[in-house]
Order: structure tokens, then C-alpha cells, then sequence
DNA sequence: AAACAAGTTGCAATCGATTGCATTTTGAAA
DNA sequence: TTTCAAAATGCAATCGATTGCAACTTGTTT
């Protein structure tokens, strides 16, 4: 009833009378070892029921073949997509994956930087929490060279690969359309600018209004952590404004989605009275009423991209000082929250 | 530049001319030390910038402090959702998070158990592919009695703890509320039948049927896996019956939304000519239009209760051949898409 | 047959922490 | 001061795999 016991390769040395050592290198292929020898010992390792001991390995040298990721929150789109990506790329590449969440806590991701750390992962993807200002609790890696990838929420003052989408573009691009769509009090509902992605959304919906001579909304630029309350509390500020917005520009599509409920609520329509773009193209954005403009976002390709470059920084394959910023490209896609000619699905 | 080297316990024991169990015990509170000693090896230890290394006490102890964790897809709203109240009780309680998906594939499944398994995982979680029919690939945890949670799509065959949602009440809800509404030509679009959910929901269906004297539409119940795609497929087919059906009862809201596109593209109105049941509450189910009636599954709850469990049968909290399988509750959630009387949301 | 290189295998230390048991120290009682 | 239990510390083996180096087998070449 209880466990059996482990085999080792001591044990399998002994029942072929030959050395521990030998036992080893045969396991692992390595050609020193004569094919004769190698197989029976194969062989028996598997008549024996032989597992390797992968701790007792990791402690040998000094490899885990663990990844850690550290993502804002598990359980959305973008993030369990990328995660989704990370998995597919390290699963085939022998690593495993260990997911910790900060719940855009600062705090909590410092702690969870440390218990990766002490478990000594080979290397760490992170998307910053919407606290995270400083990056000091990251020193734990870069004084160790740990390899470190940041995706979508990077952080400037660290020297590493990073990948995100064209944030800027995405902006100009969904205010641009606004523009087009013959808006002209357009306003913002953007993240903390703590963090560059929300700057450069900003960024974007600020040039695409100067290039067409407009200003930003008075008192219409908003900034939060972009939860569904976040959107509900920014949407109703905006309607009080003495200048009524014809549009928002969203930093996501969550609070697009508190916009658009709340406005159904009050009977103002989407999009003749208020325009709306957000900002992913989370799942529901698709099948909302009315279909939600917004920009595109590849997570599942980030997540890919981010785990073949931390494996190739730990396999020692990338320059350990020369770091890219790589930009995957966003698309606008155009719904019938923005659509001022008002085609409805069919 | 490059990484400074680890301190051990031997460097502290040297350090303070004591011995490496000293510095061992003193670091783990062990009341075996003196306090006077215990509190200079902390401080030399902090001093010393020392870290723990895991991996060799892993080796000693045999204990990874690591769950895995298995289900068929990351990136879909109720695991992750799962995920994340895993993640949430291993951490507090010290525990890392291993993640890997099957993608469906039981194949996959297999890969990821062994590989799990020669980790050295504590403890496994685990919702089965859709495709799983026989359980033996896990025998490499039962033979060594490593703990096994199975959640949501549960194998009959292991002896196990086991959390489910009542997808029998859930099905009867669903198909009586249907009934209720004045529908009596219902159709199912239900899953693989080698896993009990599936079952349970297809028995619910059928017992509201019974008990309301009706009979299951002659060719509508289709089984298959779930899919958009296969949502698609099976309304298609649904469509072309010779007696149309006025109402589905879809075992998830994926396929439930292959419906209502499907439908609403051929202008067949929901619910008044068909009404719409899905299950789960993915988060697109309040939103799309027309709003979907479901069956909410608490999949965060069912993660938190998953790592509880799993926990404390690692801890050996939990007799080790009595196993449980708790039912958590169902709700039906009605929305436009049943709702005959036809209100609007405001 | 001697000599030597190439091909195989073994020895033993190492990775760092843990722990049963032995030993030493401390302090109080006799 | 002696005695002895209690308290504190150290010894050394252990967890299982890896690897530099030494040692031993082959087989080939003069």
C-alpha cells in the first residue's frame, strides 16, 4: 500500500555490476559509453521501473528547468493567453512553467520575485503589476544574470528583452478612427502612467488629435487601474463634463465594456451619441452589443515569443548585454461601437 | 559582472566558527539552538546576503513544495479562473504552481503526467481532456500514493478527491426552465459521453424531460466536444432536423454562442423561436447579445477548495483511502436567451 | 611480443541541506 | 567540589546524480 521504493542508479549499478558513474552516462546517451553497454543498462533501468531524479540532478547542476511567470492576473484574456503561449514553447522545450499572480499588488509581487528566486527558476517572464514603480525587487535576478523577460507591462529602468505591441500605433490608430468617424470631443480613459504602455495609449491618442488639429477633451482624460468599477466611475465622471465626449478611447476593453453598460443603462446610444474603441479584443468584445471596437492584441504570439527568448538567454544563445525590445504589431479592428455609417451584424 | 557567488550554510558556520547543523537548525527555529546563537547566525546569515537553496533541501527531504496542475486549456475563462484560486492557496501556504495544458489531447495528457511525475510534484490537480477514457496513465501518482484532485471533468475509474459542480441539477434546471417557458421540442448539444459531467448534464436534461412527460427531440441530441466549431456543426445540423427544435440546452456556452451567431446571422430570433441554455457563465455570456442564460460554475472556488484539499492530503491531514467528492453548487442564471416574456435589459 | 593509442569504465569528490546520535557544555542540586 | 540531568552543539551519513581524472581494456602497429 505505501510508495515503493525508488530506484537510483545505484541500484541499477549494482544489479549489472558496473559503476554508478557509467550508469549515468549511459542514461544520458553520452558516447563514452559502449552501445553494448548502454542498452543492457537501458534496459534494466526500465525492467526496474527507474525514474531519474530530477532534484537530485537540479542540485548537481545547478539548473532547474523551471520558468517563472508572474502576470497581473491569471484569470484574464490576455494574460492566460500568453501564459498559454509560454506553456506551449517551454512544455516542448523540456521546461516547466510555475504561475504566480501579483493581483496588481505591488507588495505581493516582490514576494512572489523572492519565492521564485529562492526556488531558483532558470528564468523569469513578468508583466508588471499596475503598482509596480521601482524595480528594485528585480535586482534579485539581474545581480545573478537570471535571465528576465518583460511582456506588455515593462518597465523602462531595466535593462532586458521585452515584448510588447505597438502601443503608441494602437492609440493613434483607434483615435484616428474616432476622428474619421467624424467625432471630435474625444476622450480617454487611460491606465496609470507609471507604466509605459499606458503612456504611449496616451501618446497615440494625443498625436493622432494634434495631426488633426484637435485638443483633448477638457477635464476628458482619465487615469486608473482600469478594472470594471475603474470604467463605471470614469464613464459617469465623463458624462457630467460640461462638454459632453462623442467618443472614448479606452485603454481596454474592461472598461469599454463598464462604458457600454452603463450607457445602455441610460439609453444613450453607441455609437451615434458616443463612439467607443477599447483596447485587446478581449473574447466578449467580439459578442458585446453593440460589437466593440478595439485593438488587437497577439497574446498567445507574445506569450511564444517571450518563452523562446528567456530559453535562449538561459541556453546562453543571446548576447547577455544586448538587449531588444521587440513590437508586435496591433490592429485596429472596427465593430459596430465605432461605426457611425451603423452597419449591424447581419 | 557576473553572478556572485551563493553562500552556504557551511560559509556562515565558518563565518561564526559553529558547524553546519548548528547554522541549519538555528535558521529553521529548530528550539534546539540557543536563542543567543540562533539570533547571530540570522544576523550573519542576512549579512551574508544568504539564500536558502531549495533544491538541496528538496533532495533531503523528498518534498518539492510544487503543485502540478493539468487541464486542457489555459487560455479558456473557467480554468484559468481555476488556476487562479489555486495559485491563491498554494501561495499562502508555500507552495509553487505548475501548470501545463493537455490542448484536449490525451496523448499530451499522458506526456505531461509523466513529465509532472518525474518533477517530482507534490500533489496533482487535475480536469481531464476530452478525450480521456482511460485513467491508467496516472497510475504513476496512485502506485506511489503522490495526492490527486480531479476537478470539474472527473474520471470515475481513480479513487480520489474529486470537486465537481452538480451537472445533473444543473442540466435539470436548465431543461425545466426551458420547459417552463413553454418549449417542448428541446435539443442538447452535449459533450463526450467517457466523461461523467457530460453525462450528468445529458441525464439532468433528460429528466426534466420525463418528469415534464416530454420526450428528448428525436435526432437532437448531438454530442461532440465542445468547440466553437463544433457548436457550429451541430446548430447546422440542429437546423435541418425534420422537427425543428424551439429550444437547446448546450453543455457549455461555447457552443451556445456558435448558436446564437449562427442564428442571428439566419435571422431565426432567440428565444422566441428558439430559446438558449448554456453552461458555465463565461464571462462573454452577460454581454453578448442576446444575453445568455447559463449555469454558473464557481471555478475560482473550485481552485481554492482543489489546493485546500490537495494540501491536506500532502500534509497527510486527509486519510489517505477516503475519498470525497464534493458537490459544489449550481445556479441558473436566467437571461434574455430563455426568457419568453422577453425583457430587455434596461 | 612489445608499445601505445583509442576506447571504456571506475573512483571519489561535489552540489547544499538535513538529522539521528554522540558529545560537550551549562547550571543547579547534593 | 562532585554529580548529573538538561541544554546546546557537533559528527558524519544521507539524499541521487554528475564529472574530472585516473585506471583499465582493447586492438592495432611495428
Amino acid at each position: 500500500m505505501n510508495t515503493k521504493p525508488e530506484t537510483t542508479i545505484h541500484d541499477i549499478a549494482r544489479e549489472l555490476d558496473v559503476s554508478a558513474s557509467t550508469v549515468s552516462r549511459a542514461l544520458k546517451n553520452n558516447p563514452l559509453i559502449s552501445e553494448k553497454t548502454r542498452e543492457k543498462i537501458k534496459q534494466v533501468a526500465i525492467e526496474m521501473g527507474y525514474r531519474p531524479n530530477v532534484v537530485a540532478s537540479n542540485l548537481r547542476t545547478r539548473r532547474t528547468n523551471t520558468l517563472g511567470v508572474i502576470v497581473p492576473l491569471i484569470n484574464r484574456h490576455f494574460f492566460s493567453s500568453v501564459i498559454s503561449g509560454v506553456e506551449e514553447v517551454a512544455y516542448k522545450a523540456g521546461f516547466a512553467v510555475t504561475i504566480s499572480q501579483s493581483n496588481d499588488d505591488f507588495q505581493k509581487e516582490s514576494q512572489i520575485a523572492q519565492a521564485l528566486f529562492a526556488s531558483r527558476v532558470d528564468g523569469v517572464i513578468l508583466s508588471a503589476s499596475m503598482e509596480t514603480i521601482t524595480s528594485q525587487h528585480l535586482n534579485l535576478f539581474t545581480d545573478r544574470n537570471i535571465p528576465l523577460v518583460f511582456f506588455d507591462r515593462v518597465l523602462d529602468d531595466v535593462a532586458a528583452n521585452k515584448i510588447v505591441v505597438d502601443d503608441f500605433r494602437g492609440g493613434l490608430l483607434a483615435t484616428r478612427h474616432l476622428i474619421e468617424q467624424g467625432c471630435r470631443h474625444i476622450a480617454h480613459i487611460g491606465g496609470p502612467l507609471n507604466l509605459a504602455i499606458y503612456r504611449d495609449r496616451l501618446n497615440g491618442y494625443l498625436k493622432a488629435l494634434s495631426q488633426a488639429g484637435l485638443q483633448p477633451l477638457p477635464e476628458g482624460v482619465l487615469h486608473n487601474r482600469l478594472t470594471r468599477s475603474d470604467g463605471d466611475e470614469a464613464i459617469r465622471q465623463l458624462m457630467k463634463l460640461p462638454q459632453l465626449p462623442d467618443a472614448i478611447f479606452c485603454a481596454n476593453d474592461t472598461t469599454a465594456l463598464s462604458v457600454i453598460i452603463y450607457l445602455r443603462q441610460q439609453k444613450i446610444r453607441i455609437p451615434e451619441d458616443v463612439a467607443l474603441v477599447g483596447f485587446s479584443n478581449e473574447p466578449f468584445s467580439e459578442v458585446v452589443s453593440p460589437a466593440l471596437s478595439t485593438i488587437k492584441q497577439p497574446g498567445y504570439e507574445m506569450g511564444l515569443k517571450a518563452a523562446e527568448l528567456i530559453i535562449r538567454q538561459i541556453n546562453g544563445e543571446l548576447s547577455a548585454n544586448d538587449f531588444t525590445t521587440y513590437v508586435m504589431p496591433t490592429e485596429l479592428i472596427i465593430r459596430e461601437s465605432s461605426l457611425h455609417q451603423g452597419v449591424v451584424i447581419a
